[in-house]
Order: structure tokens, then C-alpha cells, then sequence
DNA sequence: CCTACCATTAAACGGTTGTTTCAAACAGGC
DNA sequence: GCCTGTTTGAAACAACCGTTTAATGGTAGG
């Protein structure tokens, strides 16, 4: 049995997610985990078998009820109207990311920088189960989406559910890089507004008709291109 | 004098960017990039004095023209219209990203994934200068989009600024799981289409009128229902 | 020719990495 | 009690890291 109080386990998963999140993993060794968990340092490979087997744990712990949060809301939302509106469904995709960072028990906003990191870190079987996991959950919101925007081309949907993603993951991920840009500090409890504030924005997108190919540019332009200083 | 032919020092910047872009920076060592390089392993300390003014280098190189086309697009499109549209501007801002991407010479589709993983990688000095860099840009483009949107209090328009970054940066830059997901591989030459297919997603999210705080929520999806608070 | 000077080479440096070892401390079942 | 299996502790392991050194090759200027 690991857990009553604050098991080795739990300290070592608690402190490899704030370093992660912080420095990235490859730039976390396990000698800053544990003593920050006030561990010894052969208990990481006892209890995970190696870095890899801490990194896959850390992110699962904390993808697998986002992702499930996700299919669930969906569910119970097809559940309640066959012809749910484009805007629950929408929130029914990021609104457990808010969740997840309001709830510290759940990793808090630390947990938010953690998955935009999660692409560029992490070695290959594991990028591949995350790649598996997550790409179920595209799949079946891209039905979803497909059905309450008919006229918009499958293709189109897919296309934009992948600008909602990047748009959602980028400023709850870059905080730091956001906080330099827009020079006011972006508070924890903000990440609800990321939610409330995207949600109209990539609604309006999702409802642009489809195969305008080019946007009417005023006026040809007549000298087109740059200053090639090659 | 450095380069009529492909120097050390080019071969070293070519084959540091490749592998950055590959495994990313922290995970790439100095001996595999020479190895690749085929140059001896003290030449990066001779030309660049330390890994950090490596990566430096590397980053810089591909970044400082990009910023600069983008601020050189935006000057050139105020001076020709003092009112330029939406979708101008917008353009201004993502067309250098397909542009770089399209030429070899200048990274090719490689400095894309290079800019996905620019936030999570770097230490602080250069992290610092690229923030910096970067403010200049946004500070600016957040002006003009101000202009042509008068109507959206600037505040609205950062966060759609924001938002533009992200949905720009992640799919270009994730091309590896963007595969994974949609099944399909991206071409090189679909960076075009991400700028073609963002454009009036994102100008249509831009245009959303504010100050909507709340898209109806659950049990009540038929009425606007726009009570919540600011 | 010789002398500076820059570029390149091979080898080694100290430090940190993830991982392992082995003994000690601990738990609960009989 | 004693015993079995699990968990922790301090130390050591080999491998790799970024960096430095010292010697070399090559080339232009005097």
C-alpha cells in the first residue's frame, strides 16, 4: 500500500511535476527531484524503474482524467440534445482544462505548463501512447464538430480543431513568454478566462463558410515581394 | 572571411539546427553535432564559445529575419493604405512564417519545428533577448490591429493576438504528432495552407464582438442569457 | 624563408548524469 | 520471538556532458 499520508511515491511524482513543468524535463535530473522531495535518490529507480518510467507517470496522471473529463463531457452532452450547439461543444473540449488548473489537488496551474512542454520533452514510446490517447479524443470531436457544422468540409473542421488546440495550449503553456509580451503577469486563476475568452474567438472561426481561398485582397498588389538581402 | 563554400562554421550552424529542431536542444550534444557536422568537436567553442552561443546563434539567425519581415510588412502595408484591412495585417503577420518555410536557403520547413520549441528550450540570457525581440513585434502588430479594429478594446485584442500566436505556432511546429493525429502527413509545402486556412479563422475570431462574458451554459442553450458579471 | 596568425586536430579535464549495489531498517504473518 | 519481503540509505559505477589544453597544419605578409 503507497498512500495514507504523503508516500515517497507521491513526494517524488509532486516534485519531478513542479521541475518538469519549471526547467523542462531534460534539464531535471533525478538528484534535484529527490532532494526536493526529501528522497533518496535510488527510490526513483526502485519505485519507477527509471527517469522515463517517472516522466510516462508524471504526464499520465495527469492527461488520462483530462482526456477522459473531455470524452465524458461529450458524452453527456449527446446524451442530453441530439443537436448539441457548436459552442458546448467547444466547451465541452477546453473546460476541463480550466478545471484541472483551478483544482490543486489536480496539479493546479502547474499542471498547464506541464502539457505544453509535453511535446518537445518526452522520448519515443511514450510520445507515441500520448499521440495515441490524445488522438482519440480528436477523433471523436472532429465527429462532433462535423455534425453540428454541416457544410463545412471534414477536412476544414480538422484543420481548425488543430488551431484550437495550438490556441488553447500556447498561453496557458508560454505563461512566462506571455507575461514578458503582454507585461502584465498572468494569474493562475486566468486560465479561466483563456477558456472564456477563446471560446467565442474560435467559435466565430469555426463558422467561417468554407473554400473562400483567398480573402478578397484590396486592390492587386503591385509590386509584390521584399527586400531579399540574401 | 568565412564562407564562399560551406565552412566549419555553417556546417556546425546547419547541423545544430537539424538536430535541434529534431530532439531539441537540451537533449542534443556538442559530439553529435560535430559528429554530423563532420568537423572536430572543440570548433563549436572556437566559433561560437559555448553551446549557449551556439544555440544562440542558431536561433537568432532564423528569427531576426523573420521579425524583421514581419515589421517590414506591416510598414510597407500602413504606408500604402492608412487604414489596411483585417486580413492585411493579418497576413503581414503570417506570410514570412510560409515564406521562411518555403525557402531552403533560410531553414526550409526545418525552422519551424526550430520556433515550436524556442519557449521551452533556452536559457535565460537568450530567453530574455527573444522575449524582447518578440514584444517589439506583437507591441506593434497589437497597435495596427487596434486600428483596424476600433470597437474591440485593446485588452480583447491582445488575447486574440495571443491566440493568433498560438494556433500558428502549434501545427507547424507539432508536425510530428500533428501527423499522428489527422492521419495524414503535412507537407513542407502546407505551410501555405496553414497561413491560407488560419487567415479567415482567425480574422473572424478577431472581428467577434466583445464583452459576450458567457456563451450560454448547460440547461438553457436557446437564450443568450447574459447575466454573469464582467 | 620566416614569422605571425587563424583554423583544426586529438586528447584529456572535471563535473554531472542515470543507474546499480549492498547493507540496514522496516513492516506484518506465523 | 523470528522470518520474509519490501522500502530506504549512503556510496560507488560507468558513461556522457561541455569545456580546455597543447600541438599541428596552412597561409598571407614581411
Amino acid at each position: 500500500m503507497t498512500s495514507l499520508l504523503d508516500s515517497t511515491k507521491d513526494r517524488i511524482l509532486a516534485a519531478a511535476e513542479e521541475l518538469f513543468a519549471r526547467t523542462g524535463v531534460a534539464r531535471t535530473s533525478l538528484r534535484a527531484i529527490t532532494a526536493l522531495a526529501r528522497v533518496n535518490l535510488a527510490a526513483v529507480n526502485y519505485h519507477f524503474g527509471s527517469k522515463e518510467g517517472l516522466v510516462e507517470e508524471v504526464y499520465r496522471r495527469r492527461l488520462e482524467p483530462l482526456n477522459r473529463a473531455r470524452l465524458l463531457n461529450l458524452e453527456r452532452l449527446e446524451r442530453r440534445a441530439r443537436k448539441p450547439s457548436l459552442e458546448d461543444v467547444l466547451e465541452a473540449f477546453m473546460s476541463p482544462v480550466a478545471q484541472l488548473a483551478r483544482d490543486p489537488a489536480q496539479g493546479g496551474p502547474t499542471v498547464m505548463r506541464l502539457l505544453g512542454q509535453t511535446h518537445a520533452e518526452a522520448e519515443e514510446p511514450f510520445k507515441a501512447w500520448f499521440a495515441g490517447e490524445y488522438k482519440r479524443v480528436l477523433e471523436r470531436y472532429h465527429a462532433a464538430l462535423c455534425r453540428t457544422l454541416p457544410g463545412i468540409p471534414p477536412e476544414d473542421v480538422r484543420w481548425r480543431l488543430q488551431f484550437l488546440v495550438g490556441a488553447l495550449t500556447y498561453p496557458v503553456a508560454e505563461r512566462q513568454l506571455v507575461e514578458l509580451v503582454s507585461g502584465e503577469a498572468m494569474d493562475p486563476a486566468d486560465v479561466n478566462q483563456v477558456v472564456e475568452r477563446l471560446l467565442p474567438f474560435v467559435a466565430a472561426g469555426f463558422r467561417v463558410p468554407p473554400g473562400t481561398p483567398k480573402p478578397a485582397r484590396r486592390a492587386t498588389r503591385r509590386r509584390p515581394k521584399v527586400t531579399r538581402n540574401s
